[in-house]
DNA sequence: CGATTCCCCTGATAGC
DNA sequence: TGCTATCAGGGGAATC
């Protein structure tokens, strides 16, 4: 499931890999993963242009486009749950794409490549995506820009400008529990389940607490948190709890090191006790009953 | 306004 | 063995 972390990692890859490339050729063997085109204009616009950039907006990926004299484009996809982006050589065998250079998961054949883009220089871009879930936009510069998606992101937590009296003062006005709010992407971008429970794990904090009741020492605490942990799991190149992997197919090794995600019943790395699962609203949070209490 | 539920999907796993 | 039920989960939309 990438979070900024792992969407960090992939753009990083992407960005060594595919900018300076021309897009020669436009596969979609999914064709609701455009929200914008249909298959057929899609795949139109898309041929002959080039790739001038990548960036990460949240857990977007952001691609910029240009043709000789065309308007500018962007290229907006969210891979959700299991979708990551893959650099490589590949050949279409019946309707599956084959890896010519090291497989993914084990196979050969990845039979969940949903888009791939082939370029000039006999490479291809695929998106894998088990579940379906990922999303493209495709649109001008400025429309891409200006959608709700991007419009109404909360700050890059890893960026300078992101300050602790930045922090203060949105979650001095959020209502919501901790675990929600950092699963907010309103509130901040690019922090999904595994990081949530990472961060409130180091912070002690329940992911119960309301946020707007932490004193500003706490608070200063989850604030530190949240960068300590996403920078760790940056440098870390993600982490691949189950299907992430990197744009070459490498997988990221947060996990090996993490503190509780998906470690129920394991006891915690700090104080011993069993480590507790517990949904919070639709998501699965894990944290320990012992040094993370509700404080009035 | 916030909180909850549904939906989109498929693979893994548990239960029979 | 093989079937079915359940769950995982990002996030937007609809609903309470």
């Amino acid at each position: 499931m990438p979070e900024l972390p792992e969407v960090e990692t992939i753009v990083r890859g992407l960005r060594k890999k595919i900018v300076g490339r021309k897009i020669v050729g436009v596969w979609l063997g999914w064709p609701k993963l455009v929200k914008s085109h249909n298959p057929a204009e899609f795949a139109r616009i898309l041929k002959g242009k080039k790739i001038t950039g990548v960036e990460r907006r949240g857990k977007n990926i952001l691609m910029d486009l240009s043709a000789p004299k065309g308007v500018e484009l962007k290229l907006l996809t969210h891979q959700k749950m299991t979708g990551h982006f893959m650099v490589g050589k590949w050949r279409l065998a019946g309707d599956k794409w084959e890896s010519l250079n090291g497989g993914h998961l084990g196979h050969k054949k990845n039979s969940y490549i949903r888009l791939m883009l082939t370029l000039d220089d006999g490479r291809g871009l695929g998106l894998s995506d088990v579940r379906k879930f990922a999303k493209i936009i495709l649109g001008e510069r400025k429309e891409i820009e200006n959608l709700p998606e991007l419009k109404k992101l909360g700050p890059e937590p890893l960026e300078r400008g992101f300050t602790f009296s930045e922090f203060e003062k949105i979650a001095k006005n959020k209502k919501s529990a901790a675990k929600r709010a950092l699963l907010d992407q309103n509130f901040i971008a690019g922090i999904g389940n595994i990081y949530s429970d990472e961060i409130l794990w180091l912070s002690r904090i329940h992911p119960l607490q309301p946020i707007s009741s932490l004193s500003k020492e706490r608070l200063q605490k989850l604030f530190k948190a949240i960068k300590w942990v996403l920078q760790k799991a940056v440098r870390l190149r993600g982490s691949s709890v189950s299907d992430y992997r990197d744009s070459s197919g490498k997988p990221g090794s947060y996990a090996k090191t993490r503190f509780v995600y998906r470690k129920a019943g394991e006891p915690c790395p700090r104080c011993g006790a069993k480590i507790i699962s517990m949904k919070v609203g639709a998501r699965t949070g894990h944290f320990c009953g012992k040094c993370q209490k509700i404080s009035a």
